[in-house]
DNA sequence: GTCTATAGGCAGATAGAC
DNA sequence: GTCTATCTGCCTATAGAC
């Protein structure tokens, strides 16, 4: 969801990220081209080239920003809320940010494309999960301690379960169901997940 | 799970839809061309247009056939399997088996390209899904009655949130973690669903 | 049904002028 | 940094012979 580049004054390369990142998300790695993002951009395919010398470099570049920009998004909400549910409402809130322009989480599309793609860009792929499931087991270990998660459960499961269910929720709404599909599904995870300590579900 | 085509005896039209569904599954439908198949297959790409002129009439007939063979296996659940956790087990089954050999849930991938489809390839897979959570409905409102499943949720917001999370784990596990963690996802995921009858969880 | 041959387009990428 | 020009290769698709 975080912020995409800012106001007016953005670089080219900056700019070329900003479309890139809109027609991955949307189409996939596979599906957009140079020539779609220089007549968005109103320059020729030979620029892009001197910014990016190849495909491959510009998605390590995507996944890099988005990753970075993903992890300052988690920092935010560990410094601004308290209490598990609210914490975990709020990550399912980072989700519907993006489902809201009819994208794709960036990895999670990478992720069905993922035999086509470069080494370079898997790993980053990987670290993009690894990083979402470290912070996920923290916010599952707090709701554990605090009562608001069952004890019995593993963290790492817990968490595993939480991102694939957000990942496939994004993938299945915008076939089937959009923005409001994704949200009952995202409630209905975390109302299975928790239970109910002191927020009380809205149905 | 969905046996592909049988012994030896296939022909060319049937033979194609075997390999294209799995260059699909492996690598998504905008990374594979007519010349892969020919190929494989030892004929020319102007054979393949002979059976299926152009690329949106074999995908069509690609997820009718997947559509089909999913069907039968939920019939097959049906019909031999009594219980919710039973069946629940052998659905996440069936993912597991397409899982196993690397590939992903042929409208799953297809939904992550869902923006670059022809609308009759579009309408089929929100098919696929729909026949799923129709199927997922009655299991789910079955464990409710049986006492398997809290009652206090919506079966409709419960079926989708399993498909959801199936979807997600196979996106997200062909990337990271593979068979093991989808199956230990899943697992999570139909443990935190059910309240424990009589089943007893492996750990 | 399967072939040869080919059309026409677009992909990613590079050289070299400004 | 950005351009023009161009290369090579692959893509989907078609015509027409066998």
């Amino acid at each position: 969801m975080p912020s995409r580049t800012h106001g007016s004054k953005a670089g080219t390369a900056e700019r070329t990220l900003d479309i890139a990142e809109r027609l991955v998300q949307v189409r996939g790695f596979n599906a957009f081209s140079y020539a779609d993002i220089a007549t968005e951009l109103g320059i020729t395919k030979a620029t892009l080239h001197y910014h990016f010398p190849g495909k491959a470099e510009l998605g390590d570049a995507l996944i890099a920003r988005y990753r970075a920009r993903f992890a300052d998004a988690l920092r935010g909400i560990d410094r601004e809320l308290v209490g598990t549910r609210a914490k975990l409402d709020a990550y399912v809130g980072l989700y519907s940010a993006v489902l809201q322009g009819d994208r794709m989480c960036l990895c999670g599309i990478l992720a069905a494309e993922y035999e086509t793609l470069p080494t370079s860009m898997r790993e980053a792929i990987i670290e993009f999960f690894e990083d979402n499931e470290a912070w996920l087991t923290t916010v599952v270990t707090l709701g554990q301690a605090d009562g608001s998660i069952s004890p019995t459960a593993d963290p790492a499961h817990l968490s595993q379960m939480i991102l694939d269910g957000l990942e496939g929720a994004m993938l299945v709404a915008r076939a089937h169901g959009g923005l409001a599909r994704f949200q009952s599904s995202g409630r209905q995870l975390l109302d299975t997940l928790t239970v109910s300590a002191s927020t009380t579900p809205e149905r």
